[in-house]
DNA sequence: TAGTAATCGAGACGGTACGTCAAGTCTTGTC
DNA sequence: GACAAGACTTGACGTACCGTCTCGATTACTA
């Protein structure tokens, strides 16, 4: 399930069929955005999904298993950083993607509970880190790299304070105390970071 | 329980012993510590304390509301504001402060786990508010009032983003991600938002 | 449950509840008799009872050492023996009691799956020897002794054969075969046996 | 399956292997000496023949109707009865082989389970009844009326009472209380029958 | 000092979800 | 089409936890 290797079954072997997978990937996705991870139960995803609970444990030996795999079917394991030809517009591109990723019902629903579970569940923390905070701290790193080959940015910069200013609000907002973005949050946002950077708004 | 009102009770009424809901108190305090708030179970807690199941729901009416009254223990009604004589002294203060809070291990093991339950349990949330987020942004903007009436900031500064920028990286590190804070993080942190705030270091 | 040792449980200990124990066997003895001893669920039971499924289980360990126990809740301890003033009479009466015991529904439907299950249940098969099979030989030795005294009979008469020769061809038509026993069966059977035991008709 | 009739397959169909028929029955017997009838299971056969379970499903359509299919294999459909020249030399011979078939490991593991089985499941009482009662309850019959044809033995003697006689000790101890036979056990039990019938036993 | 009423520990109660297992059916690719 | 492998649904099993209730014993207030 989680190895992706494609080595060949012996021959006649019966093998996990994907559109029962695919029945119970969306069932959980529905279940989540519905009850949350905390409210889901293995009985429900499985009569939601037309399957029976065994299709179920064949796949994931465990109901936490199961969610830790579905962020790294969902999560990305590279995000692209924006490429707006400055880096006031490259970070404006990126605090409102965001903005918006974070605004997702099932993502606002689903992912505190599972970074809280995450506590003690090491596989669940490291499929939380690589496929969500790795790759969007990856792409922010890129995209002030990037800057300062174009001479925008000094190569001295506090990068890491800097990624830390952006993704910090934008994670307390969004996760802990779901307040929501005004209008003006993300330019508000980035060119605090740019005073912060020295960056003229201009530039 | 909560409710403080000393009214008489009827004659012969016993009364919820003090002893008791210590032990109880405390034998939740070291659950928590140990398997965290997922964990943690009322028989265990109940055992724990050398008590019946029945004096927990005596006092609290569920698990949950037993957990936000500790919230409410725990934390503090209100934080008061640093006072070291400028502006960068009380943010630095206040950074600190915030640090040392995050990484007491039983916030680190709970608190996470509390701000997940919070969604779909609006007394928790509202617990939370009450006890931890809004008397700390107070004192934070307290702390910046001051400051503006010292003349060292300028009235019209952002203060909402500027609470953002000191509290999300914060949180992020000692919640989300539980990453370690470098020594000398908190001048940093707070370095940076004051040149957002047009602050000079020398002020 | 299956301890009849009476010491009172430690002051203010919780204890099983009888009524909810009579519920429990009523509503098995019903299923018993609907379903048989395979076709028997815990869920059903329960249900039928009215009552939580760990109810049962904190009476019985399992589905079988709980039907274990019934056989010891039915089943006899002691037969008494006939006392009709002849060998004859006695015996029918014996038999006569047998026959209709083996009618009744829900021993038919009950006992062969019982006694089957006990091949590899040493418990089930104890309980059922002690309850069931050796009251009623206890009872039937009684008797032949008794006869033995009034000089009715041999005190060399082969006793185990004659029991044998009597319970046998009862616990195979009543139990194996299912057929029903002829209006006369009594009568014939122990008069065959009279035979063998070489004791006039008159007697 | 039961069908002997050899019809010509259709043009192209494959037909069932004799080879494999053969390793399931094997494979089936060792688990019900092994195991016994509840113990069994359709995957552990399977695996211990070395086949798919399908080849099981293909067979036979159910796992009872499997067992009722090997009770045709090995039970008789007419057994011989005995023809040693006197009554008693006969019923003899009677006795000593059902108490041999009765002691057989296998028979003493399953017999009882099946014949529990049987209710409610009347295809397998058929067969049982078919292919174990009933052919040698007629080799009882032929005994006796070859007896009554010598001269031996009245021809209004109780047949039945007396094929009860001695067939219910046989199941009795050899099927329920599964007690073992003493070494003179056969001759004290037709001796017996044979004083009921009022046959000396020099005839 | 006696009465009285709520508290106490222990744990049984109904309900609900978990994760396992067996029966019988179905699917896939090979022979 | 039979074959091996094994995934499929269904439904029971036995376990754990929640929040409630029951029991007899204790405690502390009031009269």
């Amino acid at each position: 399930m989680m190895d992706e290797s494609k080595k060949r079954p012996p021959a006649g072997a019966a093998v996990l069929r994907p559109d029962k997978t695919r029945a119970i990937v969306e069932a959980a996705f529905r279940e989540l955005a519905d009850v949350g991870y905390r409210g889901l139960t293995m009985d429900r995803v499985a009569a939601r999904a037309g399957v029976g609970k065994a299709a179920l444990y064949r796949r994931w030996p465990s109901k936490d298993a199961m969610l830790v795999d579905f962020i790294g079917r969902v999560g990305a394991r590279r995000v692209l950083p924006p490429n707006e030809g400055s880096l006031r517009a490259d970070l404006l591109a990126f605090v409102r993607e965001a903005i918006a990723a974070l605004g997702h019902p099932t993502v606002a629903r689903v992912a505190l509970e599972l970074q809280a579970e995450a506590r003690g569940n090491p596989e669940l923390e490291r499929a939380l880190a690589e496929r969500y905070r790795q790759p969007r701290r990856a792409a922010g790193l890129e995209t002030l790299r990037r800057a300062m080959d174009r001479g925008e940015l000094s190569p001295d910069a506090d990068v890491e304070l800097t990624l830390d200013l952006l993704a910090g609000p934008l994670l307390m907002r969004g996760l802990l105390t779901e307040e929501p973005f005004d209008e003006d949050y993300a330019p508000r946002l980035v060119d605090a970071v740019l005073r912060v950077l020295s960056v003229e708004r201009g530039a």
